[in-house]
DNA sequence: CTATATGCAAAAAGTTTGCATCTCC
DNA sequence: GGAGATGCAAACTTTTTGCATATAG
């Protein structure tokens, strides 16, 4: 099973990690493992609720192990790009709320955040 | 110039609008144009700062006009679709609190809120 | 006339699927 | 031997690019 070969990949990076990523770990370790492979299994552990997945920038899936470390939002520059990670316990507990008010539960939510920094203000 | 073309759409929608579904709407009303056009128009508008860009759940790009007529969030139901309008002032005062920290200015922000309504729970 | 914009089709990039093979019970 | 896992390659989807043509100034 490449599950536990994934699972392995996953647990020992803090970061998300595309499926492509992962691939490329299990190669460098010298698995021969196949991407579709990796593929079906980040599915599987993403319907098991063993990992997270989320898309990034790139628009490539990216997981990692569930043990939520750290949740954060992203502050962009409109005028350089500049990305700075942010805290928001406000919007954390906005999110549930609202969404409780309405009956919703297994509340998630995508927030980013555009200015223009310091440095590009005309 | 499809630019304005482009923009109208937009405009006349509050929601985000992947490319291919601004695409399918001028193709619908009658425009004769071209997907790689859209594609090329919307980063120009981008990159121009006119539109907000962002990537929705299915990893497409979601485009809307900057300034939105009514400003809220959606929170939206990952079983049915269901999608309610919420208003958020507490959101709004802690992008720009967040955003003014880092010494960011002109902030917009988009919110995405998902999570299972009330008819759909287990 | 020259430069930019557009359309079409082919190419990229990421992901999924079909199918034959391999493995473990 | 059979069920499920795996690998390879082909299919698919979304977005980008090459190139020839059309349009604008």
């Amino acid at each position: 099973m490449k599950r536990d070969m994934v699972l392995g990949v996953l647990e020992g990076s803090p970061e998300f990690l595309s499926a492509q990523d992962i691939h490329a770990a299990l190669r460098a370790s010298g698995q021969k493992v196949g991407l579709a492979t990796v593929y079906r299994v980040v599915q599987a552990l993403q319907e098991s609720g063993a990992i997270d997945a989320l898309r990034n920038e790139n628009g490539e899936l990216t997981y990692r192990s569930c043990e939520s470390t750290g949740h954060h939002h992203h502050l962009v520059c409109r005028a350089c790009g500049r990305t700075v990670e942010v805290q928001g316990p406000a919007v954390e507990r906005w999110a549930d709320s609202v969404a409780a008010e309405h009956g919703f539960a297994e509340v998630s939510h995508t927030v980013e955040v555009f200015g223009i920094c310091g440095d590009h203000r005309s």
